[in-house]
DNA sequence: CGCCAGGCTTCTA
DNA sequence: TAGAAGCATGGC
């Protein structure tokens, strides 16, 4: 069943009504991506760079939002993005049976996971090692005023073409740490032919996890949130501290089966319940 | 100041 | 081959 919202191209932009399951603070503050930030107070309006664009996005009324940018952008670059038109009303209808996972979809009933793009996902998920979230932001930020291509609204995210050409004193600036050279090691070993990208979306799980750790700094929490937020699997399950909490604390035998055809997405509604509510983990 | 961060590599027994 | 130490940097 496809969702129901309503596409209205208007003067500003691009209008979406009857639009659920769609929080901005909960889609695009819950870890998965690094370069979204609220504009005002209330989190009711955000702007990001994602996909070699710059875009605002505003909640104007109960499920209505615009999307400040052309109808022909907005179905090429954002509908894939924010994944419209999967039902997550169904998804989540499956988890109920489930009273652990029914509390933590009823605690953020608007989060998604985004389909990323998978080489920028790779990258910060690369530097997301032992890192703080805050920290993460202004290391990919200056990657991209670095080396990414100025576009309208700021620089995009650098092609691994370009990175690979940078030396490791030229990524002195970012003040990457130790992570730096993982960066330029999957950018030379992506421009070099041995990780193919391209072909990750025909791989399985495993195989495709065991293709992104050829990378040095990518092992199976970082090639998990790749192939999760920027490869579309769905059945990848990152496992971090906040995961590992969670999961001795609310399922001390393991997931139950009956949610690993949703172990992604569901991977998502525990990790964000776990960190705003750490309290219950200690 | 000390502890920790959406971990991984390297060293050690 | 499992487990601990080391890693750059800075947020809190």
């Amino acid at each position: 069943m496809k969702p129901n919202y309503q596409i209205t191209p208007c003067a500003e932009g691009v209008l979406l009504s009857a639009l659920r399951d769609f929080s901005l603070p909960q889609i695009l503050d819950c870890g998965q991506c690094f370069r979204w930030q609220p504009t005002d107070e209330g989190e009711n309006c955000w702007r990001g760079i994602a996909m070699g664009r710059c875009l605002s996005i505003e909640k104007t009324g109960e499920e209505q939002f615009l999307f400040r940018c052309s109808e022909e952008e907005f179905r090429r670059l954002w509908l894939p993005y924010f994944d419209l038109e999967l039902d997550y009303s169904a998804i989540k209808a499956a988890l109920q049976d489930d009273p652990i996972m029914a509390e933590a979809t009823a605690y953020a009933p608007g989060i998604r996971v985004l389909r990323q793009d998978g080489w920028e996902t790779l990258c910060t998920f690369i530097i997301s090692q032992n890192n703080n979230i805050k920290r993460i932001r202004g290391i990919v930020e200056r990657l991209c005023e670095t080396f990414g291509q100025p576009i309208e609204g700021g620089y995009d995210f650098p092609s691994p073409q370009r990175l690979a050409q940078a030396s490791l004193e030229d990524l002195a600036p970012l003040r990457a740490g130790f992570r730096a050279k993982y960066l330029l090691d999957a950018a030379q070993k992506v421009v070099s032919g041995q990780v193919r990208l391209e072909a990750i979306p025909s791989m399985s799980y495993e195989e495709a996890s065991d293709h992104l750790q050829q990378i040095c700094g990518v092992g199976p929490k970082v090639a998990d949130c790749a192939l999760l937020f920027g490869f579309y699997k769905l059945d990848a399950f990152p496992m971090d501290v906040w995961m590992k909490r969670a999961m001795a604390t609310l399922y001390p035998h393991g997931l139950p089966e009956a949610l690993l055809p949703y172990r992604g997405i569901a991977q998502q509604y525990l990790f964000h319940y776990a960190r705003r509510n750490p309290q219950l983990f200690d």
